[in-house]
Formats: C-alpha cells, sequence, structure tokens
DNA sequence: CGGTCCCAACGT
DNA sequence: ACGTTGGGACCG
C-alpha cells in the first residue's frame, strides 16, 4: 500500500523512460540517487490526476513534505547532482559539469596494497547517469584532453571492481591536460601515497577535484578562452534522435537567443562594472555531450597520525591549486599550496570542515620529514618526488620486457649511469627485477 | 606510474 | 555489415 513510485528530478522526465530506469536500477540495488520523490503508487492510475509526493529521500535522511511543498515538486524535483558511494571512493556528480564536483578518498597503509591491475581495464561511462549528462569515450576521443583518474587507478588495487570503479567516466574522470597528467599530477598522486607507506601517517582523507577560476577581462579585448568558443552558437536545428514531445513549447528556439548582440563598445574596453572589477569565468567544453575542461585540479589531503586507542589522531592539512596545463618539473608542491579558505572560495563547498571544528589541525608543509633523503636544511612532508627518480622508475618497468641478456645489461647499466649521475642509489625495485630477468635469460 | 591508438574478436 | 569490447603495442 505504501509502496513507492519514484520521480525522478525534471530534467531527466524529459528524457522518458526515467521512472522505469529508476525502477530497474533500484533492484538493482546501484546508486543511490541523490534526492529521490517518493509517492503513494495507490493514487497512481495511468492517466489520472499527478499524485502528490510526500516524501523527499536524500542521502541525509526522509524528509516530510508539507501539502504546499509537495505541490511545488509536483512535477519532480529538478535534480542536478549525483552522489557515488563506491567501494573505495565517494563523489559527487555534475550533472551540468558532466563529471564530478569532489571525489573522496581514504588511505592506509593496507588498502594502498593489492594485485588489481590497470591493464584490461578500460575506461566506461556511467550508466545511472542520465544520458543527456552522461559522459562518453567518444567526447574524450581526439578532444586534446586525457581522461584523468580524480581518485587513481593506483589506489584501488584492492580488488577488480574497485579498479573498475575508478575508470568511470562520469564519476571519477575529468578532462585533463595529458602532459600535467602523467608528469606533475602524477607525483603528486604518489606523493600522497607516500605518506602512508614511507613517511609514517597512518591514514590520509583526500579530496579531488577540478576548478573552473574566474580570469579578468583584459584591457584590450574581450576574454581570452571565450575566444575559441565556435560552439555556443545556436542548435539552430533539433540534434538528430531528439525526441521533443510536446513540441509546440519545446521547440528549440530562434538562434538569436543564444547569441546575443555585441556588447557596447564602452562596456567591450573597460574591466570595470560600476567602478568595481569583474571577474570572468570561461573553460571549454569537448564532445557532444559537452564535458566541461577544468582550467585548474585541487588535491586537499588531511593526514592523521595516530596517538593510541581512544586518543583523537593528530591531523595536518594541506590543499593545492594546480594549473590544467603543463608544470614545469622542477617546480616545488609548496609553490601551489593554498589556504584552505581560499580552496574554498573558489571550489564552492567546504573542505573537511569537520575535522576543522573538533581538532587542532597542523599545516602539512610545515612539517620536517624526518626521513628525507636531501635534508639539507629542512625538507619538509610536501617534498615531491625527484623527476628523476620518476625516470628511473619507467627505466625499471622497460627492464622487464628485455629480452636478450645482451639487452639487459645493457638497460640495467643506464640505469646505474643515470643513478651515479644524479648520485641517487639505484631503485631496490629495479636490482630486483634485474635478477630476476637475469636468471629467466 | 600515467596515458593513446589500433586491430581483432565478438555480438547484434 | 555494423558498433562495441578487450588485448597488445606504443609513448613519456
Amino acid at each position: 500500500m505504501l509502496q513507492k513510485v519514484a520521480l525522478v528530478g525534471a530534467g531527466t522526465l524529459l528524457g522518458g523512460g526515467a521512472v522505469a530506469l529508476y525502477f530497474r536500477s533500484q533492484q538493482q540495488q546501484a546508486r543511490p540517487a541523490s534526492a529521490v520523490l517518493s509517492v503513494p503508487h495507490s493514487s497512481a492510475p495511468s492517466g489520472a490526476a499527478v499524485p502528490l509526493p510526500h516524501t523527499l529521500v536524500t542521502p541525509a535522511g526522509r524528509t516530510f513534505l508539507s501539502p504546499r511543498h509537495a505541490e511545488l515538486l509536483k512535477y519532480g524535483l529538478p535534480n542536478a547532482t549525483q552522489l557515488q558511494l563506491k567501494q573505495n571512493y565517494v563523489s559527487l556528480i555534475d550533472f551540468r559539469l558532466r563529471e564530478p564536483l569532489w571525489v573522496l578518498e581514504h588511505l592506509t597503509k593496507e588498502n594502498v596494497r593489492g594485485d588489481a591491475d590497470r591493464a584490461n581495464v578500460g575506461f566506461t561511462q556511467d550508466n545511472d547517469v542520465p544520458k543527456p549528462y552522461r559522459a562518453s569515450n567518444d567526447d574524450y576521443a581526439k578532444s586534446g584532453y586525457s581522461r584523468g583518474h580524480m581518485a587513481p587507478a593506483s589506489n584501488n588495487k584492492t580488488s577488480i571492481d574497485a579498479m573498475r570503479e575508478s575508470f568511470l567516466l562520469s564519476s571519477n574522470i575529468v578532462p585533463q591536460d595529458l602532459d600535467n597528467n602523467m608528469f606533475y599530477w602524477n607525483r603528486m598522486e604518489r606523493w600522497v601515497r607516500q605518506l602512508v607507506t614511507k613517511k609514517g601517517f597512518d591514514a590520509v582523507h583526500i579530496m579531488s577535484g577540478p576548478l573552473f577560476l574566474p580570469s579578468r577581462l583584459s584591457a584590450d579585448g574581450p576574454v581570452i578562452d571565450a575566444a575559441n568558443s565556435t560552439d555556443v552558437v545556436p542548435h539552430s536545428s533539433t540534434p538528430a534522435g531528439a525526441s521533443y514531445q510536446g513540441t509546440a513549447i519545446l521547440a528549440p528556439p530562434p538562434a538569436d537567443v543564444f547569441t546575443p548582440p555585441p556588447s557596447a563598445p564602452s562596456s567591450r574596453q573597460s574591466t570595470m562594472i560600476a567602478g568595481k572589477p569583474f571577474g570572468f569565468v570561461s573553460y571549454k567544453t569537448i564532445g557532444d555531450s559537452h564535458v566541461a575542461v577544468p582550467t585548474h585540479l585541487f588535491k586537499a589531503v588531511l593526514a592523521e597520525k595516530s596517538n593510541g586507542d581512544g586518543k583523537p589522531p593528530t591531523t595536518f592539512f594541506a590543499a593545492f591549486i594546480v594549473p590544467n596545463t603543463p608544470v614545469a618539473d622542477h617546480l616545488p608542491l609548496k609553490a601551489f599550496q593554498v589556504p584552505r579558505e581560499t580552496l574554498e572560495r573558489y571550489a564552492g563547498f567546504q573542505v573537511y570542515d569537520r575535522a576543522f571544528q573538533m581538532l587542532p589541525v597542523m599545516d602539512l608543509c610545515a612539517v620536517q620529514d624526518p626521513a628525507a633523503k636531501n635534508s639539507r636544511e629542512g625538507a619538509t612532508m610536501c617534498q615531491l618526488e625527484n623527476a628523476t627518480e620518476f625516470k628511473l622508475f619507467t627505466m625499471e618497468r622497460d627492464l622487464g620486457k628485455a629480452r636478450s641478456r645482451d639487452q639487459l645489461e645493457k638497460m640495467y647499466g643506464q640505469i646505474q649511469a643515470l643513478a651515479v649521475k644524479e648520485g641517487v642509489a639505484v631503485p631496490e625495485a629495479a636490482k630486483a627485477t634485474y635478477e630476476a630477468k637475469s636468471r629467466q635469460l
């Protein structure tokens, strides 16, 4: 009798079949939609009056609606976000951006280990995201941007399912500059893992995501990136395959609605409105589904050091904002550190606010690292792994693919030469693969 | 470690 | 005959 019928957001209702889709995902115990209206089943005979919802179910719990609010929400709650509770991360998908606003992780020494391999796992679309807002591999293909993990694949080796979940486009992936992704961001991810594997922290909470930062209008012209926005132009024709039910109201509006007349000459030259400077947010989109390309990426870490049973841990925090462009190897991590308040202002959401309410939190980048290798006065916990160490890492991987003893010796020789040149030891891992491979050949 | 691209196998 | 999927070769 109180069996529920669900109404999902107005946007998805337009797509048609949304109710059926919700039923299917209910049966599969799939992702919880971020908010769902429910109405009594008995009052929904087909063709009859639209039943009023009586409750609003959110991840935080169930809210009973007043008659007035039930009327306001009669035709659906226009959902804009979807919470994703995965095995190994939690994220909030923003339908408008076609990507997560933030992704949360929790790393310990134990859960960064595992056998799951990223080989044979590919990027896949999130089928529980409504079609119009769902990013696809096609959107990324030949876009100039790579599919960048927020929760990295290598933080998800505990199981193959966790590994697969990390490759879901809408839940965990944003368009990222390839060079940035492979080098600087990659090194940042390795640094975070090392906080628990090498630097003695018991656990690390991580929050990562895209940012869309405002820039100022330059005095001599319009804003930089809006220039190449050929796709701001009109949906002048009906997209193929779109079904506009009730065409009279929903037919595409005239093109000039989307292309406003040029602004007055005076305001074009001005960088001020009413005497105050203004910001201008612009970002590219890629693909037919318009996946938003962030101008910047952020990563915030809250590192915990245990004080024993029952006592609260000592906590350390640092946040970083990095441009979504190639970043020079030599730049220190500290160069990108920002105060928590700055990140919160740009991001539009709070960052580990409960920790700061409950506990004293220290600046992670002000803590000296006792085990710092180059402990020339004061290496802090925010020292990135050297670019050389990273190079050695890739050379070691190639070592495992050597086909002949000659080739193996030559490659290992190169590794030793580089190590000597840079004044570092040959990595243990390289020695190990050399010996293993040596026996094999 | 982080990716791209291409082709063969597969299911419609 | 077609679009999707997965494995392998390749790159920094």
